[in-house]
DNA sequence: CCCAATAGTATGATTTTTCATACTTAATCT
DNA sequence: AGATTAAGTATGAAAAATCATACTATTGGG
């Protein structure tokens, strides 16, 4: 049937929710862990991959080059070889912090709630 | 899923990282703003389809389920022809609020410092 | 009888993500 | 000379997410 909907297509807003906006920053399969082991500090690229070996180079670089892009994330090149690149929270990138924690938090009681094995693993209890 | 075939070295953390697990639980594409329209109360499916017009029935049924599954928002069905489903908060899922408003005002910084078009969309600003 | 209404399902197709693997670069170590 | 190192790129394949479309049930109204 040719009129089957009467929902009211909006023209696309130009500006999406601000819920999802930040979900698109921070929201991917690695960006909140990312952020969250770069709250203590600064990290090399080999540390994250060490961290999470499930986390291959490609979607490492892929996840950095976004936050950077996106204003989060520092990438300081040292001009050695063999390479050295350190990436650290831009002062902006801290205002993450509270929402990084408070999901941390959550997601703790989360996994208590559905009886998530309780062994913590070390790098992110 | 299935590793039966080979015992893994690392044998895949039962838990994952904290801040993993809540996204994976907030993190989808439309849970974030799902979540969000809950707080100021109950919706039936047809409202979020007219706030969303771009989400199709298949995606919010599916990301209803899933947060139906985790606990995060009940279903209430009632009796009735046509059908009427009402969708809110659990008790549990108002444990996010705070996390979903601090998103939502992070994003609005967010989309301030990326110049986004700044005309608010009534449904979410 | 036929239609409209709501809240979905079912399906096959398409798009997007992610993966595994191999390759690069340039200085230092053996 | 050849191996080793860190931080990536490049590529094609595989897997997952999402879409568009058609379909279901039920019942009051015309």
């Amino acid at each position: 049937m040719a009129n089957a909907s009467k929902i009211e297509a909006k023209p696309t807003p130009a500006k999406p929710c601000s819920v999802e906006t930040a979900l698109d920053v921070i929201g991917g399969k690695w960006k909140g862990v990312i952020l969250y082991h770069l709250i203590d500090g600064k990290k090399r690229f080999s540390e994250f991959r060490r961290l999470y070996p499930k986390l291959t180079q490609f979607m490492l670089t892929l996840q950095l080059r976004d936050l950077e892009r996106d204003g989060l994330v520092h990438r300081q090149v040292y001009g050695e070889v063999p390479p050295r690149v350190e990436y650290s929270l831009t002062e902006y990138g801290r205002t993450l912090e509270p929402i990084i924690l408070a999901m941390k938090a959550w997601g703790q009681t989360y996994q208590a709630r559905q009886g998530m094995a309780a062994e913590a693993d070390q790098e992110c209890e």
